[in-house]
DNA sequence: ACCAATGATTGGTGACAACCTACAATATTT
DNA sequence: AAATATTGTAGGTTGTCACCAATCATTGGT
């Protein structure tokens, strides 16, 4: 009775808008458990990743409006994950930088997300969830 | 400059989060083209695979709380596509059926989200595309 | 006949994401 | 010097989504 109709699992894009949201509900979960959100962990990693940047850069590779990064920084800074500096060369510009406590803090998420990962590909072994990854990095490199 | 965390891309997890939203939003960009949204497609879908639904069936077959389904089937017969006919046997039930309009509807949906999948998938061979629709539809079966 | 359970319906709520405007400070161009 | 552009910031709007409580009609059981 609970059967999805196969019309529509017929279709890939279902299935992927489905099964993500399923991986973004079951993250946004854990993580909420500590009141995190999906973008402190992406904030962080950019961070982390690629060094400092301006609040301005940090919106534009991660796709969030810069009045909205302002808000997420508020909440990193004040957890002590992520300072904020002016740039000496310029002013207008705030130079974020990812604290020490900030990648302790990134890596208990990415913990948390790999555990949580786990339990979602449980019906895959080792060798398809490798493949998995592989197909979906190459959809996704192609926005 | 645009480029994305490795942090963030080697986890399986974020890459069917991003995938999956894109997928989402295309899909649902393409169909509110019409004013059309994805619960529409859903709808039409359950109803065409497995016939008439009482509204709980519906709603218990799409993870739908009964509430929203009668919002959306106001739309739906509105639109002309299904219609509610109380169940002569148990008169509390309203007896839902899709009409041979929201059937070429729904085909019209269906068509045009092959079209935006085609898209989508661009960068993989008919094969990977293959073996992607089976590793997701073994993910999906288990929620 | 009465009572509890079920189904449909109405009318909300709260969370959240995405976006937008206005503004002050600073830099750059003319 | 003046005009223009960029950066961060504050504040608000919008739409969507999932969910909840109350209500009414109908059914089945006792």
């Amino acid at each position: 009775m609970t059967d999805i109709p196969p019309t529509l699992t017929a279709l890939t894009a279902y299935l992927l808008s489905k099964v993500g949201k399923t991986a973004r509900g079951r993250v946004a979960a854990r993580l909420g458990e500590r009141d995190l959100r999906f973008w402190h962990m992406s904030m962080l990693a950019a961070l982390a990743d690629f060094g400092p940047h301006s609040q301005r850069e940090l919106g534009a590779r991660l796709g969030i409006d810069p009045s909205d990064v302002v808000k997420a920084l508020d909440e990193l800074t004040a957890a002590g994950w992520a300072e904020r500096t002016r740039d000496p060369a310029d002013r207008r510009k705030v130079r974020v930088v990812v604290t020490p406590e900030g990648r302790a803090a990134l890596a208990g998420m990415v913990r948390d997300t790999e555990a949580l990962q786990d339990e979602l590909l449980a019906p895959l072994n080792p060798r398809e969830r490798a493949r998995l990854h592989d197909l979906l990095l190459k959809v996704f490199d192609r926005p």
